[in-house]
DNA sequence: ACCATTTCCGGACAGGTGTCCGCGTCAAGC
DNA sequence: GCTTGACGCGGACACCTGTCCGGAAATGGT
């Protein structure tokens, strides 16, 4: 009983030296299976081989990486509201990075934590950081002058407005002239803009494309487009899109087209007007943001823009993996992204 | 200049011996002001911090952990398809672990790469395993016999069925019975099943919960209530459902109630019974589950079933806190979350 | 100036792994 | 039986940090 026993229970192997005792090797010779060096009999290496998947022993990762000679791993820092583009965008980048044989290190952390979070990843010898999302310009601004100061490679994922920051983002300026022409085209020539503050910094690419396309047009942006959003609190988009319209629909001459910020606050403005008794497109156009699933699950189907998430972590990893070889580059990349603007059903002829 | 220039770029720092240098201390006496060890002239503290700050020196933590004294990080298996209530655990569950002092790996994967992800979680000597989701049962139970062999604690959310594993998952076949007895008693009864094939392993958990509910008012099963999942491929949910929906509209006598596997089917349903020309929940009604956020954006607005987000991720911890206090249990814990109905308007009186 | 005390130095070891190198061993070929 | 490879052994060093300890130095008080 006692030999089948111990048989069925191999023991608890914590070092390639206990590994080799139960072998009856060397410790050197079980290290050099296990790093394929040449110069072993094929038995030998079977041997091993068998022992490792009859006891489950995996070398300890932090002995090997303490020599520092690259860890292969990636940070990526997330914001807390975790929306679901990013997410792809996270998923995508971590199968990518995996493929070329790094680790991916993930935290997803709320406003001031940053710090502690870099210094983790630091602590951890990552080769490069990674940010996707938005954040407090500042914080991360201070984010990346200490990554460069460290000699360590970083990207930014959507956040766009540090330019002394590796960035590649998705061309919103160049978004919003689209969309405005698509609308323009369809005679709408008042709009309303929900969630886009005429004069916030954090909105200033979307308004620029805005007042562009505006301009090609002969129009003024002021004597045209109007925002409710210091009015609203922002909670849920949805709430918000919905409260927002709420506030246009008590003006005289409502607009005949509304730009949203995203497809949720779009959404909820579609609710609000349908129930104010607009039909849309036949009343009112409305246009979202991101191409989420929910676009295409709404009646009607909703206008809005993609985030070309593919070719966004495509770039990226181009980005990344030009760093990891060459080293940081003389001056920061920056690398804009097309959208692709997705017409639907909730865009249509301006009624007057 | 060069002297403004050694003062500007402090060196690249990169073990305690070269910083100890740098600020002219002897290495172990760094180390110990690092560890704030007592006996040290505060003078010499601020030194050290002061150079810290100014070089942004990490140690590395491969050394500090090679001793094995406890890593203090927890592994973290997610499937490739992140739906956002799977999400919403993995945000939470991180920030819980973060707050007990442990740091987070987190990996997401598809089928058959589990076998690598756990051989790197285990050389990164994680002190516990945690999947979050549903996979494919044989491969699940395979990895936790692995970490039972290792005697690495684990724990399952969600995924249930593996009678060997720590597991805290929904009452999945209690939340069909209150839903299920919430459509009875509104004079349902005849059901649409959608994505809940009768004779599927994956869902005897909600087959067994809408038999009892039934059996309970003297009715049958097989009798009143069919699936058509066999009929239509599952691309997107929200397709699937609305594909299953005209399937059942096709019928002579069609059910009065639809009860979804998870929101988006339900929404999909929804759509192709409102473009039948069918009211909800005049004409039929719908019932979801999980409780997404689409769930209030809807027209009208889904009944469906909160999955208890919050207190599911808290008995997690206690489970997870538990084993690593005390080690691992005799037997394998299974800990059940009650779920909440949500009535909202997609559900009313039967029509006939 | 002397002594006691505080503070710091520097050597040593541990922890698990990768790698180099000289030497012993074993089997095959002659 | 001898030579010649092929192969495995085991000692040594390196990587970086934490910690212990005896001794040296600096500090403080008188």
């Amino acid at each position: 009983m006692s030999s089948s026993d111990s048989k069925k229970t191999p023991p608890r192997i914590t070092s390639t030296a206990e590994l080799a005792r139960y072998v009856g090797l060397a410790r050197t010779t079980v290290s050099r299976v296990l790093n394929r060096q040449p110069g072993l009999k094929q038995s030998t290496i079977d041997r091993v081989h068998h022992a490792l998947s009859e006891t489950g022993f995996t070398p300890n990762a932090y002995a090997t990486l303490i020599k520092g000679k690259g860890t292969s791993s990636i940070g990526i820092c997330m914001e807390n509201l975790l929306t679901p583009p990013i997410l792809l965008k996270l998923a995508t980048l971590q199968r990518q990075l995996r493929s070329q044989g790094y680790t991916s290190l993930i935290e997803v952390y709320g406003r001031g934590e940053s710090r502690t979070i870099l210094r983790h990843f630091l602590s951890m010898r990552v080769e490069a950081v990674v940010f996707i999302g938005h954040f407090d310009t500042g914080e991360l601004e201070t984010r990346i002058r200490e990554l460069i100061g460290h000699k360590t490679p970083h990207l930014i994922i959507d956040h766009h407005g540090i330019p002394l920051a590796n960035t590649v983002t998705l061309d919103r300026a160049q978004a919003m002239r689209e969309m405005m022409n698509h609308l323009l085209e369809l005679g709408h020539r008042s709009f309303g803009l929900l969630g886009i503050p005429l004069d916030h910094p954090s909105r200033f690419e979307r308004i620029h494309g805005i007042r562009a396309a505006l301009a090609a047009h002969g129009l003024d942006l002021p004597a045209c487009a109007r925002s409710f959003d210091a009015q609203c609190m922002r909670t849920q988009d949805f709430e918000f899109g919905h409260a927002l319209a709420r506030q246009f629909l008590e003006l005289k001459q409502p607009p005949t087209a509304y730009v949203a910020l995203n497809d949720e606050i779009a959404i909820g403005a579609m609710r609000a007007l349908q129930e104010a008794g607009l039909a849309i497109p036949a009343g009112a156009s409305v246009t979202g943001f991101n191409n989420q699933d929910i676009c295409t699950m709404m009646a009607p189907l909703l206008t809005t823009v993609d985030q070309q998430i593919e070719p966004t972590i495509k770039t990226a990893m181009q980005v990344l993996m030009s760093q990891l070889r060459d080293g940081m580059p003389a001056r920061p990349i920056l690398r804009t992204i097309k959208p692709e603007l997705v017409i639907r059903q909730s865009t249509g002829r301006a009624a007057r």
